[in-house]
DNA sequence: AATGAATGAGCATTCATTCAT
DNA sequence: GATGAATGAATGCTCATTCAT
């Protein structure tokens, strides 16, 4: 996560640490620009990020978000892949124990138990932004083809534990259950009350197991 | 044009062709307007949207549109309704003959078989547009509300033909179908190229079929 | 001057006068702009020239520049010409009576005796501006071979009156003249107190006319 | 690197060359500075200066320049002295061998054989700039009277010579020449293909001796 | 001495909105 | 009813300048 030294310290071990600390300051600075715009994304979506905001709600001036982002759509990427990162962080560290087909239906599980509308929001506001913004458009789409290719190997382990028939596309299947998996939250994100997580989770996962089952 | 018709806004059909009501043309300047809308929000997301433009791309002046739509956040209300209302007449349209738990699953399967991206865009920007957007929001619940009323209504006619497993619950099924729906068509927008839109509408129906069967 | 009516009024003579008044009204506000933005660009240069400042002296608000003259290159663009019609008019409305060699002689003679360095600044302003501002560059670059043309014909005239000898070339001569002209004027804006404008005219229309005779 | 010398500021020749002093390195950066900036000047006019990029051109950090000339108005007052120096440098060692009348002559056919626009605009944006800028206009003011000084030496050793006619007032001529001269590169470099440099100076110089005899 | 992090002011530009015609 | 003139607020972006290291 820390950007990488810039100037290797020379020989001499008298050399200061200020330039550690510049590079710290900035990484810093950016790592709570990024925070912020996120969080404003999640309450207003993309569209409501200005470069003046996300400085001052992380503590800074107004023109400093310019001053690293050179301009609003560079912003945008790295928030992109900022948000993403901090999504599928979370995701990874909470179905760690669990590998092949068991890990798979868990993680499944796992994606119905959130709790905390703010990133969920946030990640869905720049999967939104794919749509319509190029520089977003990749990052999703990469996004994508990582999080399938995860799921597709939980099946193939099915396949070979012969719990999963094998006339299951197992890359067709992945697309299918993370569309599922997505559509699930944006409707939760929509209506809250109208939309019990919990339950459509579980059936979600029965539904899967018996539908792939030989 | 034809302007001591003034005050006779009715559409009987005595009146000729040429002589078209006030309210004819209103309505029909105001459909071209909202289409015009759509293909913008198509083009570039909601933010996208000016009011000048959409007259303009209509064929209007660049002020018509705050003359009929009063605010921008009104045009959006409008422009919710009408891309909702086009993207449903499509699909009522393609699914007429069929009832009962097979029109529900030729529903399912119609579902993948779009090719115009216009449209679809158009709407999944409106979907995503409802998470921040409070005019929207209530549009595109209630929009969910039906669509899920609809499936549910499949399913049961699948339970009473006994052909699906009693003790799915319906609402809960609806909603994952309906998710299942959504986030294909936004993963296929995304990344056409990569997206089978075919192979997983088959799969889809063929796992729906076997997952609910008793 | 003013624009062409764009609606030309139906053959109904009860036509209301309000489309000339729009139009007029635009005309005279633009006028108004480019006059205002010719003051500051007189007193500050081409750079200093800021599309609020040229609305706001101009009597109207803050963006109005922006919404007649889209970008500011446009603004200067529209300036150049304005400037160097105003300049030019001047220039005619002065050295009306005569033409031929004698026209030419009292024209370079009115050159030197401009008194009023607002309108002379905001020209030098221009001139210099077409060195590194392709949109008025080629607008000088015109300007300039009209007025060499003029001059040349000036020459020409004395030529053929047997005034002038043979053996220069007018158009060459033109632009030394055009040079001598130009370059008196810069001075004198640079150092007013130093630079005697009426000496240099009388003792360089003596060596025009010294140096061309037969 | 060498931070012990710090305090030896002599250029005596027993300093080794590679141990330069303080002093040393600061003049050459500051000349490297002011030599980007001019080629910047060159390029888009004095307005195009920024001091993070006459820094970066001159293979500096963004921040040199501030460091060395403060403000940047001292930098442009630094950068009009620079390149009125290097431009006279090059008019002066270019006219060496000749002196008096004919010197005049020389250097006066000298001025139309630039060919090289590089320095020629950079010189002569700075002389617009003093229309505006007080920082530059002393300087500017400056260099025209020196200039015309020179000229004027010449043009009175040529009425001692009997090659003048003695009624000419030698001060006024030679800023009606240095008027012509400046001119005339003005008109070339707003368009360099329509107009004829050597053909200019030819026929200026004959126009001039014609004009000037007895 | 030199770098570059951070600030804040200034400006072009876009757009919703109001209003005159 | 319809057009478009005019306003003013919002925002991205650039830069000179200051300051920490």
């Amino acid at each position: 996560m820390a950007r990488a030294v810039r100037h290797a310290p020379d020989s001499r071990d008298d050399a200061p640490p200020s330039r550690r600390t510049q590079v710290e300051r900035r990484d810093e600075a950016e790592r709570r620009i990024l925070e912020a715009a996120a969080l404003i994304v999640a309450e207003g979506g993309l569209e409501a990020i200005t470069l003046a905001e996300a400085g001052e709600r992380a503590g800074y001036s107004r023109g400093l978000p310019s001053h690293y982002f050179r301009t609003k759509n560079d912003l945008l990427s790295a928030l992109a892949t900022y948000v993403i990162d901090s999504f599928m962080a979370r995701r990874r560290a909470a179905a760690l124990e669990l590998s092949g087909y068991d890990g798979l239906l868990a993680s499944l599980k796992y994606y119905f138990a959130i709790r905390s509308s703010k990133m969920a929001r946030a990640f869905h506001a720049v999967l939104a932004g794919a749509l319509t913004m190029p520089a977003i458009a990749d990052t999703v789409a990469k996004l994508n083809r990582d999080v399938k290719d995860d799921i597709a190997i939980g099946i193939r382990a099915g396949i070979e534990a012969g719990r999963v028939r094998p006339d299951i596309d197992p890359d067709i299947e992945a697309a299918l259950l993370l569309a599922t998996l997505r559509g699930s939250i944006a409707q939760w994100l929509v209506d809250p009350d109208g939309t019990d997580l919990d339950k459509m989770g579980t059936q979600f996962v029965a539904m899967v197991e018996r539908g792939l089952a030989k």
